[in-house]
DNA sequence: CTTACGGCCTGTACGC
DNA sequence: TGCGTACAGGCCGTAA
């Protein structure tokens, strides 16, 4: 589900009933997600205040006054329902892997039918050395995500453009929805060789991720009123993409009598309009 | 270093 | 109604 807009939407949307907050109690009901859930976790959550609620790339991270932090994943099908739940007894919905109940009132629960999320506590202070965070990427929106720096790391490159802006390596957070989109606003194809475009058509792309991105942040936040709702279901982005999901839908491009096309790219789809992407 | 691919899980949509 | 297939917003490990 989660892309960084997505992330940063949930984070924001838990930030009023997380931060600041004790976790009155942590029920682990299955011993793993993705990979095993780290020894005693229930003891170290329990009791311990949230001091805040970050985000890197697609994780959030909780940072505990304990100096732990809580590292959280959604992978494809996770998400983190908030209820009113607090004191009375658990009724756990199917895979609901991990329930917080919060000082405030709020029950947190971890629900994941894929189960490709994890979560892990380490020390906060080495949380950038963390396996998955040491070789990420910069933020879109950093200072390092810079023409620079893309075009240096673009340099040489004989994948397809789509496939390297997926890396996490090179930029962290975009996923395949996100994207499609930027290479459609940008007007490349994502077929091209990374390393074959020209600056001058590279430079934009900067700009457009971090509007794609703060425009899908905006409208999910925009939702954020209804984030109690049971169902947890966010107002994604969805009906603003231009390119993903669209598959032989016009091109929404004035005067363009393209359709839109899906490909595969490293086994994922790929949305673009040919006419407009070059 | 980069690139390609299999694998992890379950649920849903769709054609027959 | 059932059954088989394709596909899903992520990312790791391995091999070349």
């Amino acid at each position: 589900m989660p892309e960084l807009p997505e992330v940063e939407t949930i984070r924001r949307g838990l930030v009023p009933v997380m931060e600041g907050r004790c976790i009155l109690r942590a029920d682990i009901r299955r011993p793993d997600l993705r990979w095993p859930f780290p020894p005693d976790m229930q003891a170290r959550l329990a009791g311990k205040r949230i001091l805040r609620l970050g985000r890197r790339s697609k994780y959030i991270l909780a940072d505990l006054d304990s100096g732990e932090t809580l590292l959280v994943h959604l992978g494809m099908s996770g998400r983190l329902l908030i209820s009113g739940q607090v004191g009375v007894p658990l009724a756990p919905a199917k895979h609901d892997h991990v329930v917080l109940d919060m000082e405030g009132g709020a029950r947190i629960t971890f629900n994941d039918p894929r189960r490709f999320g994890m979560m892990d506590l380490i020390e906060t202070a080495r949380a950038d050395h963390h396996p998955l965070l040491a070789r990420l990427g910069p933020e879109p929106f950093g200072n390092a995500f810079n023409e620079t720096y893309l075009l240096g790391r673009l340099k040489g490159r004989r994948s397809a453009i789509k496939t390297a802006l997926l890396d996490q390596k090179i930029v962290a957070g975009l996923g395949n929805i996100y994207v499609c989109e930027v290479l459609f606003r940008a007007g490349i194809s994502p077929l091209r060789g990374a390393g074959q475009i020209a600056a001058s058509r590279l430079r934009p792309l900067i700009g457009i991720t971090r509007t794609v991105l703060s425009e899908a942040i905006d409208s999910g936040g925009s939702s954020l009123r209804d984030y109690r709702r049971a169902d947890g279901e966010l107002g994604y982005f969805q009906h603003n993409f231009r390119v993903y999901g669209r598959e032989g839908a016009p091109c929404v491009t004035p005067g363009c009598a393209g359709k839109i096309r899906r490909i595969t790219q490293a086994g994922r789809s790929t949305f673009y309009c040919a006419q407009c992407q070059r």
